[in-house]
RNA sequence: GCCGAUUUAGCUUAGCUGGUGGAGCGUGGGACUGUUAAUCCCAAGGUCGUGGGUUCGAGCCCCACAAUCGGCGCCA
C-alpha cells in the first residue's frame, strides 16, 4: 500500500490529462447536490478534486459528501488543467475511496476562526491560544506549521551541511549531567535512582574533553533550562547547534558562526523559496543575510552607541534584552558583539591577554528583534587559570573535575559556540513566536500535549 | 522571581445601569450543476473557569483559588 503520486507534481504539471490515484486529506469541501468540490491536501501541497454524480454513481457522491474535513481518503481520477482550480490543476474524481472517517459527532476542531489569534496589540499570533497550543497534534498539519516545518528541517540539514563540508566530526555528549554550564541559569533536577542528576544545558563541556581527539566537533541536540522566561525568545527544551574547534582563536571561531547562519539563508532561499513567500518573506533580506559579511563591535563600542541615545547602562553590566533591542534595531544584517567585560561572563571564558578586563568571546544578534542567535569564544584552557577562575566565582571543583582534568594532559588553545536553531529558523521565517518553528513547544507553563 | 491581562456552546465572540444569555463558524436536516474556508432556509447545542460572598435577584459587583496568555529579568 505505497503512494506514488504526490499532489505537489500534480500541481507542477507532471500528470495533465493523466489518470492518477490522489491519497490525502480532507482539507475543506464545498457543492451541490450534482457535484462536491474536495480540496485535498498531502505533504507536498494542495488540489481541488470535483466529483460529478453522473460520473462517480449515487454510493461515491453521498460518500464525498459525508466526508468531513480532515478524513483521509483515495481519490482516483483525471488530472486537468483548469484555471477555476487553484493551482491551476484539477482531478476529476471517478473513484472514491474513504480510508479514516472523521465522526460527524467530533468534528475536526480547528476552524477558521479558531487560527485568528492576536495578541494584546492586536498583532497576529498564529498558534498562540491556549485552544490551539491544547490541540497541538492537530495544529500540526495546518499550512502555517507545515510550512515552517519544513524550513525546520531545511535548517537541520544546512547545519549538518556546512560542518561535514568542513571535516568536523558530528559528536554526541550526555543529556544527564552532574554540573551547570551556563552560570547563572537553572538546571532541571532529575531523580536518577539514588542520586540527582539535571538535563543538560550545554554540550560544551563534553565537547570540550573529546577536542583533544577530534579537533574540529559539532552537535545539534537538545539543551534544557529551567528559566521561567516568558518571552517569545525562549524555550525550555530548545536545540543547540554547537561546534568546538582546537587552537582556533576567536575571529576563526566567528567566521564559522557566520558561515555556518549564512549557509542557513542560502539553503533556505535554494530549497524554500516557496515556502518563504508563502510566509510573505521578504527574499532580499534573507539573499543579504546569506551574502553579506556580518559587521563586529566591540561591547564597549555598544556600550558607547546605547549611551550616545541615551540608554543608561553602566560598563561591566550586560547588555540585556531591551539593550540589545535598541542597539539593532537600525542593522539591517546580524551583529558580533565581542570582547564583553570577565565580570559579565562566566569561568569559561578565556581573558584576553592584551586587556585582562575582558573575555575572547562573541554573541552574535539577529536583526528585526529576534535577539542574540550565537553565544561563543574562546575557552580558557590552561588548567591553572581554570582553577583561578573557578576561584574567582565561587564555583566548586567537584563536578568539573574531569574538565579539568583535560587541562592537565595537553591543554591548547580552543573554543567554540552554540547556537540557537529554533531562533534562527523563527527569525528567518519571520515567526511571531519561537513556538512557531517547532513541533511540540516546551515552555516554563507548558508540557503538553 | 516580578508586572499586566484573559476565562460565556466544539471554535471565535456579543452581552447596556445587576432584572428570562444573542450571533457567526462547525455539526444535523433541507435547497442548489463550477464552487474558491460557496450561497439560501431550518434545528440541536450553555452548571457563563472553580469555590465563597453581597443582593429580592449575579455572566456583570467583592474575595480567594486555578488554568492560560503577554511583557520584564536571564539566556541560545
Amino acid at each position: 500500500m505505497g503512494k506514488t503520486v504526490w499532489i505537489g507534481e500534480v500541481q507542477d504539471g507532471l500528470y495533465d490529462g493523466k489518470t492518477v490515484e490522489l491519497k490525502g486529506w480532507i482539507k475543506r469541501t464545498r457543492g451541490s447536490n450534482k457535484m462536491r468540490f474536495i480540496v485535498l491536501r498531502d505533504s507536498t501541497g494542495e488540489i481541488q478534486c470535483v466529483g460529478k454524480k453522473d460520473t462517480i454513481g449515487e454510493e461515491s457522491f453521498l460518500a464525498l459528501k459525508e466526508a468531513l474535513i480532515e478524513s483521509s481518503v483515495i481519490l482516483n481520477g483525471t488530472v486537468n488543467v483548469d484555471e477555476r482550480s487553484e493551482g491551476g490543476h484539477e482531478l476529476v474524481v471517478n473513484a472514491v475511496e474513504i480510508v479514516g472517517a472523521v465522526d460527524p459527532e467530533r468534528p475536526f476542531p480547528i476552524n477558521k476562526e479558531a487560527l485568528d489569534v492576536v495578541d494584546e496589540d492586536g498583532e497576529p499570533m498564529p498558534g498562540g491560544s491556549e485552544f490551539l497550543l491544547n490541540h497541538r497534534h492537530l495544529y500540526l498539519r495546518t499550512s502555517r506549521m507545515t510550512t515552517m516545518l519544513k524550513l525546520r528541517s531545511s535548517a537541520f540539514g544546512a547545519i549538518h551541511n556546512y560542518f561535514r563540508a568542513g571535516d568536523f566530526i558530528e559528536y554526541q555528549a550526555p543529556n544527564f549531567v552532574a554540573g551547570a554550564v551556563e552560570g547563572g541559569s537553572t538546571l532541571f533536577e532529575v531523580p536518577y535512582f539514588d542520586k540527582v542528576a539535571y538535563l543538560t544545558q550545554s554540550w560544551q563541556l563534553y565537547a570540550e574533553a573529546a577536542m583533544p581527539a577530534l579537533e574540529r566537533l559539532y552537535t545539534i541536540a537538545p539543551s534544557f533550562r529551567a528559566e521561567e522566561s516568558r518571552t517569545r525568545r525562549h524555550l525550555t527544551e530548545f536545540w543547540h547547534a554547537e561546534m568546538e574547534v582546537a587552537w582556533a582563536t576567536n575571529d576563526e571561531i566567528m567566521a564559522h558562526g557566520e558561515g555556518v547562519v549564512r549557509h542557513i539563508a542560502s539553503t533556505l532561499l535554494d530549497e524554500r523559496e516557496s515556502e518563504l513567500t508563502s510566509l510573505n518573506r521578504d527574499l532580499d533580506a534573507i539573499a543579504r543575510y546569506a551574502d553579506s559579511p556580518y559587521p563586529k563591535m566591540r561591547y564597549d563600542e555598544a556600550v558607547e552607541i546605547l549611551q550616545s541615545k541615551g540608554v543608561e547602562v553602566e560598563w561591566g553590566e550586560d547588555l540585556d534584552y531591551s539593550k540589545e533591542k535598541i542597539l539593532t534595531q537600525d542593522f539591517d544584517l546580524p551583529h558580533f558583539l565581542t570582547h564583553y567585560p570577565k565580570i559579565a561572563k562566566p569561568f569559561y571564558h578565556r581573558v584576553d591577554p592584551d586587556d585582562e578586563k575582558y573575555v575572547l568571546c562573541h554573541d552574535l544578534l539577529a536583526p528585526e528583534g529576534y535577539g542574540e542567535i550565537i553565544g561563543g569564544g574562546e575557552r580558557t584552557w590552561s588548567e591553572e587559570e581554570i582553577l583561578r577562575r573557578l576561584d574567582e566565582e565561587g564555583t566548586p571543583h567537584e563536578p568539573y573535575q574531569f574538565y579539568i582534568d583535560t587541562r592537565s594532559y595537553g591543554g591548547v588553545p580552543h573554543g567554540g559556540f552554540g547556537l540557537g536553531v529554533d531562533r534562527v529558523v523563527s527569525w528567518l521565517a519571520g515567526a511571531s513566536h519561537i513556538r512557531e518553528v517547532i513541533p511540540f513547544p516546551r515552555t516554563s507553563r507548558r508540557v503538553t500535549p
